[in-house]
DNA sequence: GTCAGTGCAAACTTTTTGCAACTAC
DNA sequence: GTAGTTGCAAAAAGTTTGCACTGAC
């Protein structure tokens, strides 16, 4: 499936939303959806916001994405993670499973994909539980980092921080 | 091990820690890390707060609960989650691994442990990632809410939020 | 005695909220 | 026309920071 065809489809998916649970079909809304599927990974509200202005040239106030998000969220069509400070959101529809490396040095995060391992997960028997979807973070040196301190080891320095 | 006898150890691991990087070996820092110890599951800064007053009759700012915390977590003896608003913290020597069921709803967090599944991440191959340790969460609706919404559904009931 | 650590309050960051103006329906 | 949405600014919530004082070494 192509992007435009994507874009078309979660357009139309968040419409039956909106109309199914009583919201209106603001330009905003579309404007931002529209945004987040032109966004590969993750991005969090500053950088939709930026987004916004740079390839729409659509100024919406943060309020209104916050709200707007948590619309998509409910829809299915965004995924919210919270790795460090502020929260990360990415898109959810047509794309692949995937878990995530976060460096615990530079904060670094990378998305990796394992079929064995989603299997594994999804075939989990939860008791008394509905499963929606999962994040598994995976906390850990990053090559770099790795490196660097070794480095550092090397050099007999002691001090940390 | 009994806990009096986990006590005694993880206070030894941070004394060597606090030792090798060279920081002080204050009150305070031994009377968080006998707090955080006594605790099972997780908490919050407030949570331990209070408890430090409740428990020890010990009083330590804020600031110093983030400054100990991040001493705790390199030293290995603390693990951070961020699931909500506030990041959640736990002790993380010899507890058992576990994994995490949030609900969407009403944001109730419910530890579980499964085998096979601990083996399944455990034994992913990382690519150029030296793993420290990881987190699983699951999201979904507990029982509670679930039973909540097809009550609300057979009313008939169309509007959310 | 010295400097890392502490407490306090102010600052900062991210997210939420109240309200007037706007607009989809 | 009217009620849901938006933008703005203020508030809230969690965390970090600057600075004077304290106490571990």
């Amino acid at each position: 499936m192509d992007i435009q065809n994507i874009k078309d489809t979660v357009r139309q998916i968040f419409t039956e939303y909106l109309t199914a649970n009583g919201h209106r079909k603001t330009p905003e809304r579309y404007a931002i959806l529209e945004t987040i599927y032109s966004i590969e990974g993750h991005f969090d509200i500053d950088t939709l916001y930026s987004k916004m202005m740079e390839q729409k040239n659509f100024r919406v106030s943060r309020a209104t994405l916050y709200n707007t998000i948590i619309l998509l969220i409910n829809a299915r069509l965004v995924i919210k993670h919270q790795f460090g400070a502020s929260s990360q959101y990415e898109r959810s529809y047509n794309r692949e499973t995937h878990h995530h490396q976060i460096c615990t040095q530079c904060g670094k995060v990378t998305e990796f994909q394992n079929g064995e391992l989603q299997r594994a997960i999804e075939s989990t028997k939860l008791s008394r539980f509905q499963l929606s979807h999962y994040s598994l973070y995976i906390y850990g040196l990053c090559s770099k980092c790795s490196r660097a301190n070794k480095r550092k080891k090397t050099n007999n320095n002691k001090k940390e921080k």
